[in-house]
DNA sequence: CAGTATCCTCGAGGATACTG
DNA sequence: CAGTATCCTCGAGGATACTG
């Protein structure tokens, strides 16, 4: 870690936390993503031994703990008390783009397994029904399109390959507009009004779909910069 | 600047602000330093090339916009309104390390002309008399021990040299007793109480001092954490 | 004062293969 | 799964001298 030399609270915050990739670090942790590989997967361009010296690096300033496999929980980096206190910059900094620097969606930026990720681990859980949901993605201008979701009230997970029990919906749209979506620049009411996003089955599911999706934390700065 | 290729307002924001050096020349501006030489000499151990590249990042960000002379002005950096949003994040950054990685100062990171230039900066101009105040500063552990500051409500200016004219106040302190005393890790009155600022010159002037001297916008920060 | 131009160094981090 | 070990590259940025 680099010092700048002053003794001065914005360049001590700086060193720990100005350093590339580190802020990207800390918004999965603070999504409550804890083990190396998911945390590799949602960082996609850095490399395995950057991560491991990153992560060393929020553990010596005492912002990450790694605790070791015990019986039940699986080994995994977690924040601390001051890492959990770090919430207000990566947000006061996420907002500020929102508003400043987000404009419309890079092909190179779009990347689905990163989207199914965060939409996976966003989903309002406690809202889905008292049984099993699968939800099958159709990202129909990617190459790889189909992603199956599989929503419980205790967990949800994506898969490439088709679960083989019965289809409750099916979601179809670009990958730029489900990114649009999910991420508060487009309403969900505009989506389905342009088509660009289409959600098709039962009534009562295709209803209550919006409120299981759980957009992105900071959709209402982005919703709030694009107009 | 380093794309991390993610469509995410604190990817977008992370390029923009999480670059080496660049909290600390955004901390500068936003305490209206606003010329290259200030800005050089506020940031030791940045190269002139260095600073150069990062003022041109800013620049393109749409964050720093460069004025250049006009008639009366200097030319000099000035934030955009975009710039100016960033005040929140600086904050929040500091505000965070001020209660959980700032501990008592390194000797390394203690630059007198750095101290005597946030000092000046922050001077309550409006509640000094109407009449301009001559103040030496004893730095007494420091080999370069003199400093002088002039206070007038139009401006405050540090030299190296007597001025010649009458001396109002004399403040004597160790180098990292000042720097405390400025961020807040210990009141005016604790600072008095153990001597390790001592302040001499007619009785009200010497009362009439704590007012003048503006602490760091981070003091009340810097003053919850080390309790 | 406010930079630019040139040359060069070194260390951050990538690529790849391997491991408990 | 969660790393470590080794080797190597390249580009960020330092040093220095110069300029309108």
């Amino acid at each position: 870690m680099h010092s700048y030399g002053q003794y001065c609270p914005v360049a001590k915050g700086a060193e720990i936390f100005a350093d590339r990739w580190t802020p990207l670090i800390l918004r999965e942790l603070l999504a409550d993503v804890h083990r190396f590989s998911d945390l590799y997967r949602g960082l996609p361009g850095i490399s395995r031994s950057l991560l491991v010296s990153r992560l060393r690096q929020l553990e010596r300033a005492d912002v990450v703990e790694r605790r070791p496999a015990a019986s039940g929980a699986a080994a995994g980096y977690h924040l601390t008390e001051g890492g959990r206190e770090l919430r207000p910059v990566v947000m006061a900094l996420g907002e500020w783009a929102a508003r400043r620097a987000f404009g419309d969606p890079e092909p190179a930026d779009l990347k689905p397994e990163v989207l199914m990720g965060w939409i996976a681990r966003r989903v309002n859980r406690d809202l889905l029904p008292d049984r099993r949901v699968l939800v099958r993605f159709d990202l129909r201008d990617t190459p790889k399109r189909w992603w199956w979701m599989i929503l419980e009230a205790a967990d949800v997970s994506v898969c490439r390959q088709d679960p083989g029990f019965a289809l409750d919906l099916s979601v179809t749209a670009g990958l730029a507009d489900l990114y649009r979506l999910w991420l508060g620049r487009v309403s969900f009411d505009e989506a389905r009004a342009d088509g660009s996003v289409r959600v098709e089955g039962a009534t009562a599911l295709v209803r209550a779909f919006p409120r299981w999706l759980g957009l992105s934390p900071l959709a209402p700065a982005v919703r709030a910069g694009a107009r």
